[in-house]
DNA sequence: ATTTTTGCAAACCTTTTGCATGGAA
DNA sequence: TTCCATGCAAAAGGTTTGCAAAAAT
């Protein structure tokens, strides 16, 4: 994900384009894998870029809304996020436990399996959560 | 989920059952859908059973490692929990955003699904969680 | 008798909020 | 010049911890 990219999203829905939002963009974008609010936190303070607590959280609050980023719920616990393309279909994230990184998956497969769970439960299912962790094919050949 | 069924499975995995453990299997049963750590105490209080802040943390931890409840996040970003069935095999919840019901659905197709993702990414998935929202039949009809 | 579990209260961590100031449009 | 965004610092949640006392085995 390139700074740009979140920028130019953040400007076209509107958002002002500020200094601590260029920055944390730079910040995000630099990011390979996970990332918590902290972490941005202690990067931007590293950089000397100048960000407040309350508006990294702010930040990636807008830029959740935007899709820019997701929230994960990694298995540890931890809240994190990934960077993520926007506008476009359903997908989920991929996450390797070792390093990391995140790739995005299609959701394809998987709509199949939740109508065929809405049409045995009788539920209406409107929204799902799936994350998968694993090892990347990098972390798996260094295993 | 019976109240007798936890203390069964604390008893047959060695701990012990103490008062406290006992009162915490009864509010669990008595639980209809997902229930939060903060929900236990404060209907602990109600009915005077002297259960401790602490005491539910670390019971509900212990029952999680036991798979006798599982930790859910809420879309709304909130924790809780759901009760559900030990010694089954892998399984999801669907939970009902409007009455908090949750069914315990089965794995099947998605094995496949993850297996597919797993093919085409190069990654190996060792973990997967995934949570349905929807309406339950009754909700559905009321609605 | 031994070991686990509990209560208490404080600590901890992450996230949110109010309000005045500063900056973008 | 108007409105949005930021900084600051404090508050708010939710969860965990240390330690001595109490309870289970």
């Amino acid at each position: 994900m390139e700074a740009a990219t979140i920028v130019d999203a953040l400007g076209h829905a509107g958002y002002r384009l500020t200094t601590p939002r260029r920055a944390l963009a730079e910040l995000i974008a630099g990011r390979r894998g996970h990332f918590t609010a902290d972490e941005l936190l202690v990067e931007s303070r590293r950089r000397r870029l100048g960000l407040t607590r309350a508006t990294v959280f702010r930040s990636l609050d807008v830029l959740a809304d935007l899709e820019l980023v997701e929230r994960l719920d990694l298995p540890s616990g931890e809240h994190a996020f990934v960077a993520c393309h926007p506008s476009q279909q359903h997908h989920h994230h991929l996450v390797c436990s070792s390093c990391g990184r995140s790739t995005e998956v299609a959701d394809d497969g998987f709509e199949a399996v939740a109508a065929s769970i809405a049409r045995s439960t009788g539920y209406r299912v409107d929204v799902h959560r799936l994350e998968l962790f694993g090892l990347c094919p990098s972390c798996r050949a260094s295993a």
